[in-house]
DNA sequence: CCACGTTCTTGACGCCGTGTCAAATACTCT
DNA sequence: AGAGTATTTGACACGGCGTCAAGAACGTGG
């Protein structure tokens, strides 16, 4: 057996990268196989394709970024939570020069030809599986803030309106790039939730 | 002078529709030339590049999507009319076999690449354009529900805070495909701008 | 009514991107 | 050391974008 002659990880880190800046279509194994420092050809050989090579980079930011939300939503009062989960979630598409937007709602959109379309399946699947294990870490501390009389209200739904608005800020961030309007909307999404004003 | 063989809304329409179905990327001129029955070439002398075609396609659809939602916003109660923009919003992006999802919310994930990157700052612009213009039709329903007692806030936050709501329902839209559910978080959104569930 | 000029059309080209393949290479294990 | 195996490398086919020069079709002025 001939050893690799590159990190798999680091390999991993540099697509992504790349992938987040530019997009899935908008981003060439050219172009990673240069920044790696390493032939076109074995990127074929070690991943199959450009999608496979993506979905397992992506795959590895979506734990490292679930880890962080989980975090984030874990300590303090019901909107304390809150507050740290779309401070988060707006840093992270805000992060990167110029800001690099979402990647999970990018990928979305680019790839989520349609249900049952071409093979951008796979990389659908894995981009709602993301969605949905944050929607239930969300719906997780809407219900714990019930329980402790920081919430009253239907978690489920809560949680879901409140995705969605993470998920329209994503939107909005690429059509303005104005970080304070989203903090705003974010703002009032949670006075909203929370059942007006209340502290 | 020799006259055009083809004629320029009819590839405009047919374009749109195929940019609409698999994505800008997604769409080869050579597609759109084979289904108008246009030389490629002539698809460059008339239009320029892929960019510009795809901009003229998309004004098109604009002024006429804006035209349809001013309708939606124009008459009935407030609730009324958030329902019938909602109801609207939904069915277009769930419109054609499979379901084609948001074209200005796909084009800004996609193309969006960051202000200030390519030349595909003009399409951003566009898409902006569109956002900001039925933000502005939303907030002026709104006002004018504040003005009859049937609606009190911040029209502004509001209006912002629905055509967010309306982004993330493009985005769950391609991540799930549910359209039952994104008909409740609608209602849900409704009813939580309108102070809960008063009629 | 015919020649001219202007515009549209057509086909070939260069460049780049994806993905495949066979040959060469470098290591491991016996 | 030698055989086997996985990786690397470079060439190739194919398709997409955009450009260009040559050909074709029409209006217009003589």
């Amino acid at each position: 057996m001939r050893p690799r002659e590159f990190d798999h990880d680091d390999v991993l880190r540099i697509a992504f990268d790349q992938f987040w800046r530019k997009g899935v279509r908008g981003t060439s194994l050219s172009d990673i196989a240069r920044d790696a420092g390493v032939q076109r050809g074995s990127l074929y050989n070690a991943f199959g394709s450009k999608e496979a090579l993506f979905l397992q980079a992506y795959e590895r930011y979506a734990g490292d970024y679930l880890v962080a939300l989980q975090k984030a939503l874990g300590a303090g009062s019901l909107r304390k939570r809150l507050t740290a989960f779309f401070d988060l979630t707006i840093t992270n598409f805000r992060s990167g020069t110029p800001p690099r937007g979402c990647p999970t709602t990018r990928g979305l959109m680019e790839l989520g030809a349609a249900e049952g379309e071409g093979l951008d399946e796979e990389a659908r699947q894995a981009f709602a599986n993301l969605v949905s294990r944050i929607t239930a870490l969300v719906q997780d501390a809407l219900s714990a803030g019930a329980a402790r009389g920081e919430f009253s209200g239907n978690s489920a739904a809560a949680a879901l309106h409140i995705i969605t608005v993470t998920r329209g800020l994503a939107v909005l961030e690429r059509a303005f790039g104005d970080e304070a309007q989203l903090r705003k909307i974010a703002a009032h999404t949670i006075d909203l939730v929370l059942d007006k004003k209340g502290r």
